[in-house]
This record gives structure tokens, C-alpha cells and sequence, in this order.
DNA sequence: AAAGTTAAATGGTCTGACATTTGAAAGCCC
DNA sequence: GGGCTTTCAAATGTCAGACCATTTAACTTT
């Protein structure tokens, strides 16, 4: 009896988890789908014999996961969504500034995951998607060199999910923002690098995707996320 | 004044919601470190000047989101962790049941990240990354074709584990498990296989891996998740 | 010293009340 | 009748207080 790894730590379960997997089970039997509305706080209070703090609790848990939204007033009440990246944004976000993942293989991570999306976007890009990018990149230029930094780091973000979009896998979209947004808001308060001119760097990469070069976009990428990485390292802290 | 998009969206803040960003806003400043206990709910409630509910619902939406672990008893309470992988799983497998990706996205999101892993892992695995991986599946072997669907792809998932692992990337694990879990609890439903010896092609896959060759692994590899998807596909309805 | 008992602190749940928000219905003016 | 304002009801958001369940330290007993 050495095996005995099939032993599962015990969790007494909370009364609101098992309203909350009562419902996700209804989702997951398809007898929940987006846009269905539940019952009331009050009504569902009575159907699972919990009070309404109880129901509360899921509802918030299944807000705060991204599978409901509640809306106030009459008429409110709770709705299913059809999914929410937001979670995945959080966690990522919180991951970092609690050490769970380190910004080095954060950095290396989103260099892997945007190494895919060229390859694909190169194979699937249309002539729209690349037309996004090139406006978001005139908007980059137009806003010059005394652009503040949010604005800045809020084109960036654009420019990468329009990098995701033309790979037209909404998987990839998803985990795009997971990967850009978390450093926006790190970039936002350690700042940027001004005397770098960004723009330059995107046109070449942008020309590289219209051109289905993805070495050569890719090797254009690189090179700019290593003087960013450069850069976050020497303002980090330590 | 045809640039309104600077515009966001009104969204009046919940009380708990400002006691969430109180809370994540002392973790980035890092005055709350992995570790750190909070004060009880009833304390925190008097400091904010809300009433313990409220602070209940922000604990719950941290606890949810893998900031805070709350423990019971005298001695018990609220105490940051180091962040916890869980809501991104949870999420991926959300958004899949509810259609917020679709199940073509997801396996090729899935192959593209593990075509990254594995030039990482023949970049840097170790023997020991590899013995781990050729532990796992011998267990495999030996528990033979008569093994449970639970057991396999609780196997199967070590087994993507230790390929994760093997990058010495955090951030990989993480992705990894956001992408096999859903996975698992969906074969788990519609059954596997059993016509197919996985365990041959995971050697295959292994000796590569060993023999630092990316591109054949990553071929077998491919391969391997192509017959897994069709599978998939015949058994979805619809 | 070991074992069992008690008590206190804390999260989990319940109850009932009030505040706030929201959309629809009713009423009003033109 | 059309458009505007007022009213109202239903739902979530918050509050207050109580009790239950769990956990652990301190105490008591053997």
C-alpha cells in the first residue's frame, strides 16, 4: 500500500458551492444556455432551501468566474453569458504581482504564444485585418512622441488583438489580452520608454504579416520585445 | 467630435468591489505579501465602515479569484497566497461549455501552445524532466487497456505536466493545465478511445523529446492530437 | 506526561429589514 | 394622440444582529 496518491485532500463543502455547481451542471447539460435568465435571489433561496445570503454568494462567485451577470432594478436579476475573458485577465494580473509566475517567463511565455499567432495570422490575415492594425498604427504615429502613457500602452494592447484577431481563432484573442493587459497596467506605472519610437518597429512587422513572411515578422518581434523586456528589468524594483 | 470612444462605460462600483481593489491595490503596492493574514471580517468591516457582508463578498471574490485562502476556527481568517492557477482553469472550461470559444478554436490554440513547449523542453528539459515523463508512462502501460476513462486522463494530464514542466516556465504549467483540464472533464463525459494504444505514440514523442529533435516531436505530436480530434468531433452532438 | 474538556475566535449561514436602482405603467400637459 | 413627467413595483445591494460549525489554544483531569 505504497500508492496511495488516490487519497483526495477533504473540503467540507460551503452551502454556496453546491448551489453554484448545481447551476454550472445546468449549464453544462445545456439546460442553461447564454441569455437565460434566473429566477430571483429570493425565488432561488426557496427552490434550494438556503437562504438568500447563500444564493448571493454563488451568484457572486459565478459573476466574479464570468458565467453570470447580474443586473439590478426591476426586471434585473441574473443572466447567463456566453463567457467572460475577464478571469482569465485578473488571474494573470494577479499571478504577477503576487510572484506566483515570474516576469521573466511571463515575458518568454507571451513571446510563445505570439510566436503561434504570427504563423497563423500570416496563413489567415485578410486584407481587413491587416487594414486594422495599419489605422491603429496611423493613430500611433498621428498621437507623436508627446502621447501620455496610458493612451500609448492603450493602442499598444489594440494593435496586439488586432495581431490576435487575424488569426481568427477566438482562443487565441482570449489569451492575447490575457498576456497584454497585465503589462499594460505594470507599463502604466513604471512608465515607458520615450526615446523609443515604436511605430517604426510595427510598420516593419506589419509589412512582414501583408507579406506572409512569418520569420521575418517573428525576428521583427523578438527583437522589439527584448528591448521592452530590457527595459521593464531595468526599472524593476531590486 | 467624432472620436467618442474615449467614452467608458458608467458602471456605479459595489460597496464590496471597492474593498476588492483596497485589498489587490495593498497586494501590488506589495504591503501584502504571500502569507500575510488580514484582519477578521468583522474587524475589516469596522475599518471600512461597511458591514461584515459586504466584506464577506469582496473575501469571496478574492477567494474565487485565487488571492485569498480563507481558513475556519479561532486563529483562522484570510491570508494572501501566492497566486493559484484554478480561475483560469476554470474559465477555459466555462467558456467552453457555455460557446465562448469554440472546441476547433480551443485544440488549435492547444496545439499551437504545445508546439511552443515542446522547443522549450528540447531546449532545456533535464533527465529528470524526462524520467518523470517516462514514469508516467509506464504507469501507463502497465495499468494496460482495461484502465478507467477517469484514470487515463488523469495520466494523459501528468503526462502534458510533465512536457510543461519541462519548459522551466512557470507560466507554461499554468497554460498547460488551463488547456488539458477542460479537456479531461469533457472526455471524462463522452468516453475515450479504446481502440487506441496512446502509449505508443507518447514513446515516440518521448524519444524525441530526448533526442532535443523539436521538429519530429512536434510532428508526432500533431499527429497524435489530429486522431484525438476527429474523435472528439464524432462524438459531439450535433 | 498524556488524554480529555472547555472556551474563545472566526468563518458560514440564517433572518429580516431598509436603500438603491431600474424599467414600465399611469398620469398629465400640449 | 403624442410626448413628457411622475409614480410604483420588483429586483439587487447593503446593513444589522443572531446563531451554528469548526478549529485551536488553554485548561483540567487522570
Amino acid at each position: 500500500m505504497n500508492d496511495t496518491k488516490h487519497f483526495k485532500p477533504i473540503k467540507t463543502k460551503r452551502a454556496f458551492e453546491e448551489v453554484c455547481e448545481q447551476i454550472r451542471g445546468e449549464i453544462q447539460t445545456g439546460n442553461l444556455t447564454p441569455g437565460d435568465k434566473l429566477p430571483s435571489e429570493r425565488e432561488l433561496a426557496e427552490q434550494f432551501q438556503v437562504s438568500r445570503s447563500t444564493v448571493r454568494e454563488a451568484f457572486r462567485t459565478l459573476e466574479i468566474g464570468g458565467v453570470l451577470e447580474l443586473h439590478k432594478g426591476v426586471h434585473g436579476g441574473a443572466v447567463v453569458v456566453s463567457g467572460n475573458e475577464r478571469p482569465i485577465t485578473q488571474t494573470m494580473a494577479d499571478l504577477l504581482s503576487l510572484g506566483g509566475i515570474s516576469l521573466q517567463d511571463y515575458t518568454e511565455a507571451r513571446a510563445c504564444m505570439q510566436r503561434e499567432m504570427i504563423r497563423l495570422a500570416c496563413e489567415r490575415g485578410t486584407d481587413e485585418d491587416f487594414a486594422a492594425m495599419e489605422d491603429n498604427l496611423s493613430r500611433m504615429r498621428d498621437a507623436g512622441p508627446g502621447i501620455s502613457v496610458e493612451d500609448r500602452t492603450h493602442l499598444t494592447q489594440e494593435f496586439y488583438d488586432g495581431l490576435a484577431r487575424a488569426t481568427h481563432n477566438g482562443a487565441m484573442v482570449i489569451i492575447m489580452r490575457a498576456f497584454t493587459e497585465p503589462l499594460s497596467f505594470y507599463l502604466n506605472q513604471i512608465g515607458v520608454d520615450r526615446t523609443w519610437d515604436v511605430a517604426a518597429s510595427r510598420e516593419k512587422f506589419l509589412k512582414h504579416l501583408r507579406a506572409r513572411d512569418a520569420q521575418a515578422a517573428t525576428d521583427e518581434m523578438i527583437g522589439h520585445m527584448d528591448r521592452l523586456h530590457s527595459f521593464m528589468l531595468s526599472q524593476q524594483p531590486g
